[in-house]
DNA sequence: AGTCGTAACTCGTCAGGACAAGTGACGTCA
DNA sequence: TGACGTCACTTGTCCTGACGAGTTACGACT
Protein backbone atom coordinates (compact mmCIF):
# COMPACT_ATOMS: atom_id res chain seq x y z
CA UNK A 1 0.00 0.00 0.00
CA UNK A 2 1.79 3.54 -1.35
CA UNK A 3 -1.00 5.42 0.56
CA UNK A 4 -1.79 7.04 3.49
CA UNK A 5 -2.37 4.01 6.19
CA UNK A 6 -5.85 5.61 8.36
CA UNK A 7 -8.25 2.75 9.38
CA UNK A 8 -6.17 0.02 10.94
CA UNK A 9 -4.88 -3.14 9.29
CA UNK A 10 -2.84 -3.00 6.17
CA UNK A 11 -5.51 -5.88 5.05
CA UNK A 12 -8.17 -3.79 6.32
CA UNK A 13 -7.21 -0.87 3.84
CA UNK A 14 -6.61 -3.32 1.25
CA UNK A 15 -9.85 -4.76 1.83
CA UNK A 16 -11.47 -0.99 1.87
CA UNK A 17 -9.83 -0.46 -1.46
CA UNK A 18 -11.29 -3.13 -3.33
CA UNK A 19 -14.80 -2.65 -1.63
CA UNK A 20 -14.66 1.14 -2.58
CA UNK A 21 -13.70 -0.14 -6.23
CA UNK A 22 -16.74 -2.04 -6.23
CA UNK A 23 -18.96 0.09 -5.03
CA UNK A 24 -18.09 2.71 -7.46
CA UNK A 25 -18.28 0.24 -10.35
CA UNK A 26 -14.90 -0.48 -11.19
CA UNK A 27 -16.08 -4.24 -11.25
CA UNK A 28 -19.35 -4.86 -11.55
CA UNK A 29 -21.68 -7.72 -10.59
CA UNK A 30 -21.05 -10.72 -11.60
CA UNK A 31 -17.52 -9.58 -12.60
CA UNK A 32 -14.14 -11.05 -12.03
CA UNK A 33 -11.51 -9.35 -9.61
CA UNK A 34 -8.18 -8.84 -10.08
CA UNK A 35 -6.20 -12.20 -9.14
CA UNK A 36 -4.24 -12.94 -5.90
CA UNK A 37 -1.26 -11.61 -8.23
CA UNK A 38 -2.28 -8.67 -9.92
CA UNK A 39 -3.93 -7.65 -6.64
CA UNK A 40 0.24 -8.41 -5.03
CA UNK A 41 1.06 -6.25 -7.51
CA UNK A 42 -1.32 -3.41 -7.57
CA UNK A 43 -1.25 -2.94 -3.62
CA UNK A 44 2.36 -4.13 -3.21
CA UNK A 45 2.05 -6.27 -0.43
CA UNK A 46 2.52 -9.79 -0.09
CA UNK A 47 -0.12 -12.95 -0.37
CA UNK A 48 -1.33 -13.57 2.78
CA UNK A 49 -2.67 -9.84 3.22
CA UNK A 50 -4.26 -9.48 -0.09
CA UNK A 51 -5.83 -13.12 0.99
CA UNK A 52 -6.86 -11.72 3.68
CA UNK A 53 -8.10 -8.51 2.81
CA UNK A 54 -10.20 -11.00 0.33
CA UNK A 55 -11.65 -13.22 3.41
CA UNK A 56 -12.66 -10.31 5.10
CA UNK A 57 -15.03 -8.97 1.79
CA UNK A 58 -15.99 -12.95 1.63
CA UNK A 59 -17.50 -12.63 5.00
CA UNK A 60 -19.30 -9.50 4.74
CA UNK A 61 -20.62 -11.34 1.14
CA UNK A 62 -19.71 -8.90 -1.45
CA UNK A 63 -18.02 -11.22 -3.31
CA UNK A 64 -17.71 -14.89 -4.29
CA UNK A 65 -14.46 -16.68 -4.42
CA UNK A 66 -14.31 -20.04 -7.29
CA UNK A 67 -11.55 -22.21 -6.68
CA UNK A 68 -9.08 -22.18 -9.83
CA UNK A 69 -11.01 -19.45 -11.21
CA UNK A 70 -10.98 -16.49 -9.47
CA UNK A 71 -13.11 -14.22 -7.22
CA UNK A 72 -15.96 -12.48 -8.39
CA UNK A 73 -18.47 -9.60 -7.26
CA UNK A 74 -21.71 -11.11 -5.98
CA UNK A 75 -24.41 -10.05 -8.01
CA UNK A 76 -27.02 -9.20 -5.59
CA UNK A 77 -30.42 -9.60 -8.06
CA UNK A 78 -30.78 -12.79 -7.59
CA UNK A 79 -34.22 -14.01 -8.02
CA UNK A 80 -35.97 -13.74 -4.34
CA UNK A 81 -39.03 -15.90 -3.35
CA UNK A 82 -41.13 -14.47 -0.95
CA UNK A 83 -42.73 -17.40 1.08
CA UNK A 84 -45.86 -16.45 2.67
CA UNK A 85 -46.47 -17.01 6.04
CA UNK A 86 -50.18 -17.97 6.06
CA UNK A 87 -52.60 -20.98 6.67
CA UNK A 88 -54.90 -22.78 4.49
CA UNK A 89 -56.97 -25.33 5.87
CA UNK A 90 -57.92 -26.92 2.39
CA UNK A 91 -55.40 -29.81 2.51
CA UNK A 92 -54.08 -29.21 -0.38
CA UNK A 93 -52.02 -32.40 -2.04
CA UNK A 94 -48.59 -30.90 -2.58
CA UNK A 95 -46.28 -28.67 -0.48
CA UNK A 96 -47.52 -25.69 -1.76
CA UNK A 97 -46.64 -22.54 0.37
CA UNK A 98 -50.03 -20.85 -0.98
CA UNK A 99 -48.13 -18.88 -3.25
CA UNK A 100 -49.35 -20.91 -6.42
CA UNK A 101 -45.68 -21.92 -6.96
CA UNK A 102 -44.73 -25.40 -6.14
CA UNK A 103 -42.42 -26.94 -4.07
CA UNK A 104 -40.89 -30.44 -4.89
CA UNK A 105 -39.90 -32.27 -2.15
CA UNK A 106 -36.10 -33.54 -3.46
CA UNK A 107 -35.18 -36.11 -0.02
CA UNK A 108 -37.49 -37.43 2.17
CA UNK A 109 -40.30 -37.24 3.36
CA UNK A 110 -38.58 -39.71 6.28
CA UNK A 111 -40.46 -40.65 9.77
CA UNK A 112 -39.10 -41.60 12.57
CA UNK A 113 -39.46 -41.34 16.27
CA UNK A 114 -37.65 -39.36 18.71
CA UNK A 115 -37.42 -37.64 22.07
CA UNK A 116 -38.24 -33.44 22.58
CA UNK A 117 -35.21 -31.59 23.25
CA UNK A 118 -35.76 -28.80 26.02
CA UNK A 119 -36.07 -26.64 23.60
CA UNK A 120 -38.66 -27.98 21.55
CA UNK A 121 -40.59 -29.90 24.59
CA UNK A 122 -40.75 -26.68 25.65
CA UNK A 123 -42.79 -24.88 22.73
CA UNK A 124 -45.23 -28.44 22.54
CA UNK A 125 -45.78 -27.49 26.49
CA UNK A 126 -44.20 -31.05 27.55
CA UNK A 127 -41.39 -31.85 29.29
CA UNK A 128 -38.00 -32.77 28.18
CA UNK A 129 -37.11 -36.26 26.82
CA UNK A 130 -41.00 -37.36 26.03
CA UNK A 131 -41.88 -39.50 22.99
CA UNK A 132 -42.82 -37.97 19.98
CA UNK A 133 -43.22 -38.45 15.59
CA UNK A 134 -40.61 -36.45 14.02
CA UNK A 135 -40.99 -36.32 9.41
CA UNK A 136 -38.36 -34.82 7.97
CA UNK A 137 -38.59 -33.20 4.37
CA UNK A 138 -36.19 -30.98 1.98
CA UNK A 139 -37.47 -28.97 -0.23
CA UNK A 140 -36.40 -27.20 -3.63
CA UNK A 141 -38.47 -24.02 -5.03
CA UNK A 142 -37.92 -25.37 -9.21
CA UNK A 143 -38.83 -21.37 -9.86
CA UNK A 144 -36.37 -20.21 -8.15
CA UNK A 145 -33.97 -22.44 -7.24
CA UNK A 146 -34.44 -21.63 -3.43
CA UNK A 147 -33.89 -24.58 -0.89
CA UNK A 148 -35.34 -25.13 2.63
CA UNK A 149 -35.81 -28.04 5.20
CA UNK A 150 -38.55 -29.02 6.95
CA UNK A 151 -39.66 -30.79 10.06
CA UNK A 152 -42.69 -31.73 11.67
CA UNK A 153 -42.66 -32.93 15.46
CA UNK A 154 -46.16 -34.51 16.67
CA UNK A 155 -46.28 -35.58 20.32
CA UNK A 156 -47.80 -39.63 20.87
CA UNK A 157 -50.40 -37.26 22.69
CA UNK A 158 -51.87 -35.43 19.96
CA UNK A 159 -51.27 -38.03 17.31
CA UNK A 160 -53.87 -40.33 19.47
CA UNK A 161 -56.48 -37.95 20.20
CA UNK A 162 -56.61 -37.19 16.08
CA UNK A 163 -58.52 -39.37 13.64
CA UNK A 164 -55.52 -40.78 11.19
CA UNK A 165 -53.00 -38.77 12.02
CA UNK A 166 -51.19 -41.80 13.71
CA UNK A 167 -51.59 -43.50 10.44
CA UNK A 168 -49.96 -40.81 8.40
CA UNK A 169 -47.57 -38.67 10.19
CA UNK A 170 -45.95 -37.68 6.84
CA UNK A 171 -48.83 -35.70 6.07
CA UNK A 172 -48.26 -32.42 4.50
CA UNK A 173 -48.79 -29.30 6.57
CA UNK A 174 -51.81 -28.31 5.82
CA UNK A 175 -53.76 -31.68 5.58
CA UNK A 176 -52.51 -32.15 9.06
CA UNK A 177 -54.01 -29.02 9.93
CA UNK A 178 -57.16 -30.24 7.72
CA UNK A 179 -57.00 -33.16 10.24
CA UNK A 180 -57.09 -31.44 13.74
CA UNK A 181 -59.92 -29.10 12.58
CA UNK A 182 -61.82 -32.46 11.51
CA UNK A 183 -61.36 -33.58 15.21
CA UNK A 184 -62.81 -30.64 16.21
CA UNK A 185 -60.19 -28.17 17.19
CA UNK A 186 -60.17 -24.24 16.08
CA UNK A 187 -56.88 -23.56 15.67
CA UNK A 188 -54.26 -20.75 15.81
CA UNK A 189 -50.66 -20.60 15.30
CA UNK A 190 -47.67 -19.08 16.92
CA UNK A 191 -44.52 -18.66 14.72
CA UNK A 192 -41.02 -17.41 15.81
CA UNK A 193 -38.40 -16.10 13.06
CA UNK A 194 -34.73 -15.87 13.84
CA UNK A 195 -31.60 -15.82 11.64
CA UNK A 196 -28.32 -17.69 12.69
CA UNK A 197 -25.20 -19.08 10.62
CA UNK A 198 -26.19 -22.49 9.14
CA UNK A 199 -24.69 -25.98 10.58
CA UNK A 200 -22.00 -27.48 7.84
CA UNK A 201 -24.38 -30.38 7.64
CA UNK A 202 -27.43 -27.60 6.54
CA UNK A 203 -24.86 -25.69 4.40
CA UNK A 204 -24.29 -28.57 2.11
CA UNK A 205 -27.86 -29.35 2.28
CA UNK A 206 -29.20 -25.94 1.15
CA UNK A 207 -26.23 -25.24 -1.44
CA UNK A 208 -25.88 -22.21 0.77
CA UNK A 209 -22.75 -19.61 -0.58
CA UNK A 210 -20.16 -18.14 2.27
CA UNK A 211 -21.80 -15.93 4.39
CA UNK A 212 -25.29 -16.98 3.63
CA UNK A 213 -27.40 -17.10 6.87
CA UNK A 214 -30.28 -19.31 7.23
CA UNK A 215 -34.11 -18.32 8.60
CA UNK A 216 -35.28 -20.43 10.92
CA UNK A 217 -39.02 -20.40 11.67
CA UNK A 218 -40.86 -22.67 14.58
CA UNK A 219 -44.45 -22.75 14.28
CA UNK A 220 -46.71 -23.88 16.67
CA UNK A 221 -50.36 -24.97 16.10
CA UNK A 222 -52.54 -24.46 19.11
CA UNK A 223 -56.03 -24.89 20.12
CA UNK A 224 -58.14 -21.96 21.68
CA UNK A 225 -57.45 -22.70 25.08
CA UNK A 226 -53.31 -22.23 24.14
CA UNK A 227 -53.07 -26.35 24.24
CA UNK A 228 -50.06 -26.48 21.86
CA UNK A 229 -50.79 -29.51 19.26
CA UNK A 230 -47.80 -30.07 16.66
CA UNK A 231 -44.74 -27.90 15.91
CA UNK A 232 -43.03 -27.20 12.70
CA UNK A 233 -39.44 -26.40 11.96
CA UNK A 234 -38.70 -24.30 8.35
CA UNK A 235 -35.39 -23.79 7.92
CA UNK A 236 -34.57 -22.01 4.30
CA UNK A 237 -31.40 -20.23 2.55
CA UNK A 238 -31.60 -16.81 3.12
CA UNK A 239 -29.45 -15.85 -0.24
CA UNK A 240 -32.95 -16.63 -2.66
CA UNK A 241 -35.72 -16.34 -0.03
CA UNK A 242 -37.57 -14.20 2.35
CA UNK A 243 -40.84 -14.13 4.64
CA UNK A 244 -43.94 -12.54 4.10
CA UNK A 245 -46.80 -12.03 6.61
CA UNK A 246 -50.05 -9.56 6.50
CA UNK A 247 -50.81 -7.98 9.72
CA UNK A 248 -54.33 -6.80 10.31
CA UNK A 249 -55.36 -4.89 13.58
CA UNK A 250 -58.42 -6.64 15.28
CA UNK A 251 -61.78 -4.87 15.28
CA UNK A 252 -61.46 -2.74 18.42
CA UNK A 253 -58.31 -1.61 17.94
CA UNK A 254 -57.25 -2.60 20.60
CA UNK A 255 -53.59 -4.00 21.94
CA UNK A 256 -54.61 -7.79 21.47
CA UNK A 257 -54.54 -7.23 17.67
CA UNK A 258 -52.31 -8.38 15.30
CA UNK A 259 -52.51 -11.59 12.91
CA UNK A 260 -49.91 -11.89 9.64
CA UNK B 1 -2.52 -34.24 13.40
CA UNK B 2 -1.57 -37.90 14.56
CA UNK B 3 -4.91 -39.25 13.52
CA UNK B 4 -6.08 -40.50 10.46
CA UNK B 5 -6.92 -37.63 8.32
CA UNK B 6 -10.58 -38.20 7.02
CA UNK B 7 -12.52 -35.43 5.57
CA UNK B 8 -9.73 -33.21 4.27
CA UNK B 9 -7.65 -30.22 4.74
CA UNK B 10 -5.65 -30.66 7.85
CA UNK B 11 -7.04 -27.07 8.87
CA UNK B 12 -10.26 -28.84 8.96
CA UNK B 13 -9.76 -31.59 10.71
CA UNK B 14 -8.02 -29.86 13.37
CA UNK B 15 -11.51 -27.65 13.78
CA UNK B 16 -13.47 -31.12 13.43
CA UNK B 17 -11.42 -32.04 16.17
CA UNK B 18 -11.81 -28.64 18.28
CA UNK B 19 -15.51 -28.71 17.26
CA UNK B 20 -16.35 -32.62 18.52
CA UNK B 21 -14.23 -31.14 21.89
CA UNK B 22 -16.81 -28.71 22.63
CA UNK B 23 -19.63 -30.63 22.15
CA UNK B 24 -18.66 -33.67 23.83
CA UNK B 25 -18.30 -31.05 27.23
CA UNK B 26 -14.57 -30.80 26.98
CA UNK B 27 -15.04 -27.26 27.35
CA UNK B 28 -18.33 -25.87 28.33
CA UNK B 29 -19.78 -22.81 27.39
CA UNK B 30 -17.67 -19.53 28.32
CA UNK B 31 -14.48 -21.80 29.12
CA UNK B 32 -11.54 -20.84 27.52
CA UNK B 33 -10.09 -23.01 24.77
CA UNK B 34 -6.56 -24.18 24.78
CA UNK B 35 -4.46 -21.11 23.52
CA UNK B 36 -2.74 -21.10 19.67
CA UNK B 37 0.60 -22.38 21.29
CA UNK B 38 -1.03 -25.44 23.29
CA UNK B 39 -3.17 -26.45 20.14
CA UNK B 40 0.09 -26.02 18.09
CA UNK B 41 1.44 -28.78 21.25
CA UNK B 42 -1.77 -30.76 21.32
CA UNK B 43 -2.34 -31.76 16.93
CA UNK B 44 1.14 -31.35 16.10
CA UNK B 45 0.53 -28.35 13.62
CA UNK B 46 1.90 -25.08 12.75
CA UNK B 47 0.29 -21.61 13.57
CA UNK B 48 -1.44 -21.00 10.74
CA UNK B 49 -3.69 -24.28 10.58
CA UNK B 50 -4.33 -23.86 14.23
CA UNK B 51 -5.47 -20.05 13.04
CA UNK B 52 -6.98 -21.32 10.02
CA UNK B 53 -9.00 -23.87 12.15
CA UNK B 54 -10.00 -21.38 14.70
CA UNK B 55 -11.48 -19.03 11.73
CA UNK B 56 -13.12 -21.61 10.54
CA UNK B 57 -15.08 -22.31 14.07
CA UNK B 58 -14.94 -18.65 14.57
CA UNK B 59 -17.34 -18.15 10.85
CA UNK B 60 -19.44 -20.81 12.17
CA UNK B 61 -20.46 -18.72 15.42
CA UNK B 62 -19.52 -21.90 18.14
CA UNK B 63 -16.41 -19.35 19.16
CA UNK B 64 -15.61 -16.27 20.00
CA UNK B 65 -11.98 -14.87 20.16
CA UNK B 66 -11.07 -11.88 22.42
CA UNK B 67 -7.68 -9.79 21.65
CA UNK B 68 -4.54 -10.40 24.69
CA UNK B 69 -6.91 -13.30 26.33
CA UNK B 70 -8.04 -16.26 24.51
CA UNK B 71 -10.75 -17.93 22.66
CA UNK B 72 -13.61 -19.07 24.36
CA UNK B 73 -16.65 -21.22 23.66
CA UNK B 74 -19.76 -18.89 22.72
CA UNK B 75 -22.24 -19.17 25.38
CA UNK B 76 -25.44 -20.28 23.77
CA UNK B 77 -27.78 -19.61 26.06
CA UNK B 78 -28.18 -15.56 25.98
CA UNK B 79 -31.27 -14.16 27.13
CA UNK B 80 -33.55 -14.00 23.62
CA UNK B 81 -35.92 -11.38 23.12
CA UNK B 82 -39.12 -12.09 20.82
CA UNK B 83 -40.36 -9.39 19.09
CA UNK B 84 -43.83 -9.73 18.73
CA UNK B 85 -44.88 -8.29 14.75
CA UNK B 86 -48.52 -7.17 15.81
CA UNK B 87 -50.17 -4.02 15.43
CA UNK B 88 -51.76 -1.42 18.08
CA UNK B 89 -53.85 1.78 17.15
CA UNK B 90 -53.51 2.56 20.75
CA UNK B 91 -50.46 5.32 19.88
CA UNK B 92 -48.75 4.25 22.62
CA UNK B 93 -46.25 6.96 23.54
CA UNK B 94 -43.15 4.46 24.30
CA UNK B 95 -41.55 2.78 21.26
CA UNK B 96 -42.75 -0.29 22.59
CA UNK B 97 -43.45 -3.42 20.57
CA UNK B 98 -46.12 -4.65 22.47
CA UNK B 99 -44.92 -7.12 24.78
CA UNK B 100 -44.57 -4.71 27.58
CA UNK B 101 -40.63 -4.15 27.78
CA UNK B 102 -39.54 -1.00 26.73
CA UNK B 103 -37.20 -0.08 24.08
CA UNK B 104 -34.80 3.05 24.86
CA UNK B 105 -33.84 5.23 21.83
CA UNK B 106 -30.06 5.68 21.96
CA UNK B 107 -29.99 7.86 19.18
CA UNK B 108 -32.37 9.79 17.49
CA UNK B 109 -35.29 10.58 16.39
CA UNK B 110 -33.24 12.42 12.93
CA UNK B 111 -35.53 13.20 10.19
CA UNK B 112 -34.60 14.33 7.10
CA UNK B 113 -35.40 14.66 3.34
CA UNK B 114 -34.50 11.62 0.94
CA UNK B 115 -35.39 10.08 -2.56
CA UNK B 116 -36.77 6.46 -2.98
CA UNK B 117 -34.14 3.79 -4.09
CA UNK B 118 -35.42 1.02 -6.73
CA UNK B 119 -36.25 -1.40 -3.65
CA UNK B 120 -38.04 1.07 -1.21
CA UNK B 121 -40.07 2.75 -4.25
CA UNK B 122 -41.56 -0.01 -5.22
CA UNK B 123 -42.43 -1.45 -2.31
CA UNK B 124 -44.45 2.03 -1.81
CA UNK B 125 -45.65 1.82 -5.23
CA UNK B 126 -43.84 4.77 -6.53
CA UNK B 127 -40.60 5.56 -9.01
CA UNK B 128 -37.58 5.70 -8.18
CA UNK B 129 -36.04 9.16 -7.19
CA UNK B 130 -39.33 10.10 -5.72
CA UNK B 131 -39.10 12.62 -2.17
CA UNK B 132 -40.02 11.11 1.03
CA UNK B 133 -39.71 11.67 4.54
CA UNK B 134 -37.19 9.74 5.90
CA UNK B 135 -36.81 9.03 10.26
CA UNK B 136 -33.90 7.25 11.78
CA UNK B 137 -34.05 5.79 15.42
CA UNK B 138 -31.23 3.13 17.35
CA UNK B 139 -33.07 1.29 19.71
CA UNK B 140 -32.19 -0.90 22.79
CA UNK B 141 -33.97 -2.93 24.56
CA UNK B 142 -32.75 -2.88 28.32
CA UNK B 143 -33.89 -6.07 29.91
CA UNK B 144 -32.00 -7.89 27.27
CA UNK B 145 -29.50 -5.66 25.96
CA UNK B 146 -30.79 -6.11 22.08
CA UNK B 147 -30.41 -3.27 19.87
CA UNK B 148 -32.36 -2.72 16.57
CA UNK B 149 -31.98 -0.06 13.71
CA UNK B 150 -35.34 1.16 12.65
CA UNK B 151 -36.43 3.91 9.36
CA UNK B 152 -39.75 4.93 8.76
CA UNK B 153 -39.86 6.66 5.15
CA UNK B 154 -43.25 8.92 4.64
CA UNK B 155 -44.02 9.80 1.14
CA UNK B 156 -44.63 13.42 0.80
CA UNK B 157 -48.21 12.34 -0.71
CA UNK B 158 -49.11 10.44 2.19
CA UNK B 159 -47.92 13.37 4.54
CA UNK B 160 -49.69 15.80 2.79
CA UNK B 161 -53.25 13.77 3.28
CA UNK B 162 -53.02 13.07 6.76
CA UNK B 163 -53.79 15.79 9.13
CA UNK B 164 -50.88 16.48 11.58
CA UNK B 165 -47.93 14.00 9.70
CA UNK B 166 -46.27 16.47 7.75
CA UNK B 167 -45.46 17.91 11.11
CA UNK B 168 -44.40 15.19 13.15
CA UNK B 169 -42.70 12.51 10.98
CA UNK B 170 -40.40 11.42 13.57
CA UNK B 171 -44.12 9.77 15.85
CA UNK B 172 -43.50 6.57 16.47
CA UNK B 173 -45.18 3.91 14.35
CA UNK B 174 -48.06 3.56 16.53
CA UNK B 175 -48.94 7.06 16.75
CA UNK B 176 -48.65 7.38 12.95
CA UNK B 177 -50.97 4.35 12.12
CA UNK B 178 -53.13 6.31 14.66
CA UNK B 179 -52.84 9.45 12.57
CA UNK B 180 -54.07 7.33 9.32
CA UNK B 181 -57.02 5.79 11.20
CA UNK B 182 -58.40 9.06 12.17
CA UNK B 183 -57.87 10.34 8.47
CA UNK B 184 -60.26 7.67 7.86
CA UNK B 185 -58.61 5.10 6.37
CA UNK B 186 -58.75 1.08 6.84
CA UNK B 187 -55.22 -0.16 7.38
CA UNK B 188 -53.51 -3.73 6.60
CA UNK B 189 -50.01 -4.22 6.81
CA UNK B 190 -47.68 -6.35 5.01
CA UNK B 191 -44.54 -7.27 6.40
CA UNK B 192 -41.46 -8.95 5.15
CA UNK B 193 -38.16 -10.60 6.71
CA UNK B 194 -35.09 -11.35 5.15
CA UNK B 195 -31.74 -12.24 6.93
CA UNK B 196 -28.00 -10.92 5.88
CA UNK B 197 -24.80 -10.37 6.98
CA UNK B 198 -24.51 -6.83 8.45
CA UNK B 199 -22.74 -4.26 6.89
CA UNK B 200 -19.41 -2.79 8.56
CA UNK B 201 -21.70 0.30 9.98
CA UNK B 202 -24.49 -1.73 10.90
CA UNK B 203 -21.74 -4.43 12.76
CA UNK B 204 -20.94 -1.40 15.09
CA UNK B 205 -24.44 0.32 15.81
CA UNK B 206 -25.48 -2.76 16.87
CA UNK B 207 -22.85 -4.02 18.83
CA UNK B 208 -22.82 -7.71 16.80
CA UNK B 209 -20.33 -10.27 17.62
CA UNK B 210 -18.82 -12.29 14.72
CA UNK B 211 -20.53 -14.48 12.52
CA UNK B 212 -24.26 -12.82 13.66
CA UNK B 213 -26.47 -11.89 11.08
CA UNK B 214 -29.65 -9.49 11.20
CA UNK B 215 -33.27 -9.41 10.79
CA UNK B 216 -34.11 -7.18 8.20
CA UNK B 217 -38.03 -6.89 8.37
CA UNK B 218 -39.73 -4.11 5.84
CA UNK B 219 -43.42 -3.61 6.56
CA UNK B 220 -45.75 -1.75 4.31
CA UNK B 221 -48.86 -0.05 6.19
CA UNK B 222 -51.53 -0.19 3.26
CA UNK B 223 -55.17 1.03 2.85
CA UNK B 224 -57.79 -1.59 2.49
CA UNK B 225 -57.46 -0.70 -1.55
CA UNK B 226 -53.96 -1.55 -1.58
CA UNK B 227 -52.35 1.80 -1.67
CA UNK B 228 -49.00 1.95 0.17
CA UNK B 229 -49.01 4.67 2.54
CA UNK B 230 -45.83 4.36 4.81
CA UNK B 231 -42.40 1.77 4.89
CA UNK B 232 -40.98 0.46 8.13
CA UNK B 233 -37.77 -0.92 8.33
CA UNK B 234 -36.28 -2.52 11.43
CA UNK B 235 -33.26 -4.20 11.45
CA UNK B 236 -32.39 -6.34 14.45
CA UNK B 237 -29.15 -8.30 15.78
CA UNK B 238 -29.95 -12.22 15.57
CA UNK B 239 -28.07 -13.01 18.69
CA UNK B 240 -30.37 -12.01 20.84
CA UNK B 241 -33.97 -11.38 19.39
CA UNK B 242 -36.34 -13.11 17.18
CA UNK B 243 -39.61 -12.27 15.68
CA UNK B 244 -43.05 -13.65 17.05
CA UNK B 245 -45.96 -13.79 14.73
CA UNK B 246 -49.73 -15.10 15.78
CA UNK B 247 -51.29 -16.66 12.36
CA UNK B 248 -54.90 -17.02 12.18
CA UNK B 249 -57.25 -18.90 9.39
CA UNK B 250 -60.14 -17.25 7.97
CA UNK B 251 -63.40 -17.97 8.93
CA UNK B 252 -63.90 -19.64 5.31
CA UNK B 253 -61.36 -21.48 6.03
CA UNK B 254 -59.84 -20.94 2.14
CA UNK B 255 -56.76 -19.96 0.66
CA UNK B 256 -56.84 -16.25 1.40
CA UNK B 257 -56.68 -16.70 4.79
CA UNK B 258 -53.36 -15.93 7.18
CA UNK B 259 -52.48 -12.92 9.71
CA UNK B 260 -49.95 -13.54 12.37
C1' DA C 1 -12.52 -33.69 -37.11
C1' DG C 2 -12.31 -35.35 -32.67
C1' DT C 3 -9.77 -36.70 -28.47
C1' DC C 4 -6.68 -36.20 -25.11
C1' DG C 5 -2.61 -34.58 -22.62
C1' DT C 6 -0.04 -30.82 -21.17
C1' DA C 7 0.93 -26.22 -19.64
C1' DA C 8 -0.28 -22.08 -17.58
C1' DC C 9 -3.23 -19.90 -15.12
C1' DT C 10 -6.33 -19.63 -10.90
C1' DC C 11 -7.11 -20.28 -5.55
C1' DG C 12 -6.21 -23.61 -1.39
C1' DT C 13 -3.17 -25.32 2.02
C1' DC C 14 0.86 -25.50 5.07
C1' DA C 15 5.33 -24.41 7.02
C1' DG C 16 8.31 -21.22 9.79
C1' DG C 17 9.59 -16.82 11.38
C1' DA C 18 9.15 -12.06 13.23
C1' DC C 19 7.10 -8.26 15.52
C1' DA C 20 2.91 -5.47 17.17
C1' DA C 21 -0.91 -4.99 20.30
C1' DG C 22 -4.03 -6.08 24.11
C1' DT C 23 -4.41 -8.21 28.91
C1' DG C 24 -3.48 -9.34 33.53
C1' DA C 25 -0.56 -10.35 37.39
C1' DC C 26 3.14 -9.31 39.99
C1' DG C 27 6.52 -6.64 42.19
C1' DT C 28 8.50 -2.25 43.10
C1' DC C 29 8.37 2.24 44.64
C1' DA C 30 6.33 6.38 46.69
C1' DT D 1 -1.58 1.19 51.43
C1' DG D 2 -1.72 2.74 46.94
C1' DA D 3 -0.06 3.69 42.16
C1' DC D 4 2.55 2.39 38.56
C1' DG D 5 5.85 -0.01 35.57
C1' DT D 6 7.38 -4.33 33.94
C1' DC D 7 6.87 -8.86 32.18
C1' DA D 8 4.80 -12.91 30.59
C1' DC D 9 1.02 -14.32 28.42
C1' DT D 10 -2.53 -13.95 24.88
C1' DT D 11 -4.10 -13.01 19.78
C1' DG D 12 -3.28 -9.89 15.56
C1' DT D 13 -0.59 -8.78 11.60
C1' DC D 14 2.73 -9.56 7.97
C1' DC D 15 6.38 -11.63 5.52
C1' DT D 16 8.77 -15.47 2.54
C1' DG D 17 8.48 -19.80 0.46
C1' DA D 18 6.56 -24.03 -1.28
C1' DC D 19 3.40 -27.32 -3.08
C1' DG D 20 -1.49 -29.18 -4.03
C1' DA D 21 -5.78 -28.78 -6.59
C1' DG D 22 -9.23 -27.02 -9.85
C1' DT D 23 -9.87 -24.72 -14.47
C1' DT D 24 -9.10 -23.53 -19.09
C1' DA D 25 -7.01 -23.27 -23.51
C1' DC D 26 -4.01 -24.83 -26.69
C1' DG D 27 -1.80 -28.11 -29.46
C1' DA D 28 -0.47 -32.68 -30.75
C1' DC D 29 -1.88 -37.05 -31.74
C1' DT D 30 -5.24 -40.46 -33.49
Amino acid sequence: MAEIQRPGALYQQVAAAIREAILSGEFEPGAPLPSEAQLIERYKVSRPTVRNAIAALRAEGLIEVKHGKGSFVRSSGLPVLTVERRVSLSGADQFTTADGETWKIVDGPSVYRTQTTAATGSLLQLGEREEVFGCDRTLLHQATGARALHRTLIPFATADQVPGLADSPDAEPEAIYGMLANAGHELWWHETVRARMPLPDERSALHLPDATPVLHTTRTTHRLDRQALILEELCLGADRAQLGYRITADEDGNARTATA
